[in-house]
DNA sequence: AGGTGCATGTAACAGGTTACATGATTAA
DNA sequence: TTAATCATGTAACCTGTTACATGCACCT
C-alpha cells in the first residue's frame, strides 16, 4: 500500500531510464554495472516490477519472442518524476560496508601469524574486482566520450586497495 | 542446531577475545571500532550470545552490579579455537558495499543538474565518517604503539574519497 | 526529582539471497 | 542433439534493523 520508492525500485527506475527492458535485462545490466556498489537479485526485481506497475511508475507490455513469454517495461511520466525526485533528494545517502577482511585484520592480534594471509586474501579479492571491472570496460561507456564516472571510481578505489595491501605486506615482511 | 559460526558470532568472539564483556559492552565496542566496516545491533547480539553459549563457544556468568542484572561473557577454549579457525580460514572473505551516492552518480545522466549536489552529499558523508573516526582515535589503540591498522585504513580511505569528490567537483565546475 | 547511562531483551518488520521449477530459443 | 542463454517466477530462509518495554544506578 505504501507508495514509498524502495531501494530496489530506484535501481529499476534508473535502469529503465536507459531504455525499455525486461526483468532479465535489468538483472544483466545491474551485474554489468552497479553490482559492486549496489546489487540486486531476481527475487527482488520481479516482485518489485509488479509493485512499481501498481504504483503507476512503470508500464509493462507483453512482447513474446516466439512462443516465449516476455514482458518489456518502460518508465511512465510518474516514474520519470519519481526517479528525478530521488536523484535530487537531499536525504542522507545510504552507505554500508561489510568487509570481512577488515574484521579479520582488526582481530588478528589474537592470531598474529595469520595477518599476512589475511592481507593476501584481501589483495586477491580486490584484484578480482579490478579484473571484473576491466572486463566490462566497454559496457561502462554510455555512448559518451569515456567510461562512466562510477566505473572510473571503482577502478581507482580497487587499485588503491590493492596498493594498500601491498604496502602492508611489505611492512609485515620488514618485521 | 547448526554449529556454523555466524557473521555476528564472529564479531562477538573477537570482541570477547579482547576481554570479558556483557552484551551491552560488545555493542559499545563495535560502535567504537568496527562499525564502519562491520556493524551489529542488540537485536543480533543478545540472541547470538545465547546461541554461542549453547554451542559451548562462550560462557556467561551472572555478575549483577547492585540490584541490576548483568551477565558477563568470556571465551571458552572451544571459542578461542573457533575464533582462530575463522581468522585462519582461507574462505573467500565477504565484501559488500551499498553506496547510494554512487548509484545516484551512475544514473545522474537522467538529471545532469543534480550531479554536483550528489558529489557534495557524498563528500559530506565521507567527511562525517572521517570526523567520527578521528573522534575515536584514542580507542583505536590496543595499548600498542600506534592506532590500529583498520583505523588507519578507514581514515586513509575516507580521506581519499573526500579528495575524489573534491576533484570531481572541480571537474564539474570547469564545464 | 529528574536525566543520563547501564543493561537486558523481544516482536514486528524490512530487505535480500538461494534454490528450485519451468520451458522456449539459439548457436555449436 | 545438446548446451547455453533467454525469461519468468516463487517459497523458504537468513540476516539484520527499529521500535518498544523494562528497570536499576548514579550524578546533579
Amino acid at each position: 500500500m505504501s507508495d514509498e520508492l524502495t531501494a530496489t525500485g530506484r535501481v529499476i527506475l534508473g535502469m529503465l531510464a536507459l531504455g525499455k527492458n525486461t526483468g532479465y535485462d535489468i538483472k544483466q545490466l545491474v551485474d554489468k554495472s552497479t553490482r559492486h556498489f549496489w546489487a540486486a537479485s531476481y527475487g527482488q526485481i520481479y516482485p518489485e516490477l509488479r509493485r512499481l506497475e501498481e504504483q503507476g511508475l512503470v508500464r509493462g507490455r507483453s512482447e513474446p519472442s516466439g512462443g516465449r513469454p516476455r514482458t518489456v517495461y518502460e518508465l511512465t511520466g510518474a516514474g520519470e518524476a519519481a526517479l528525478r525526485g530521488w536523484l535530487e533528494s537531499p536525504a542522507e545517502p545510504i552507505y554500508e560496508v561489510r568487509d570481512e577482511s577488515m574484521l579479520k585484520l582488526f582481530f588478528s592480534d589474537s592470531a598474529p601469524g595469520s595477518r599476512a594471509d589475511i592481507l593476501r586474501a584481501m589483495r586477491a579479492m580486490h584484484e578480482r574486482t579490478l579484473a571484473q571491472l576491466r572486463a566490462i570496460e566497454q559496457h561502462a561507456r554510455a555512448g559518451s566520450p569515456g567510461p562512466s564516472l562510477t566505473w572510473q571510481l571503482g577502478v581507482a578505489m580497487s587499485e588503491w586497495m590493492v596498493d594498500w595491501c601491498e604496502r602492508q605486506l611489505a611492512e609485515q615482511a620488514k618485521e
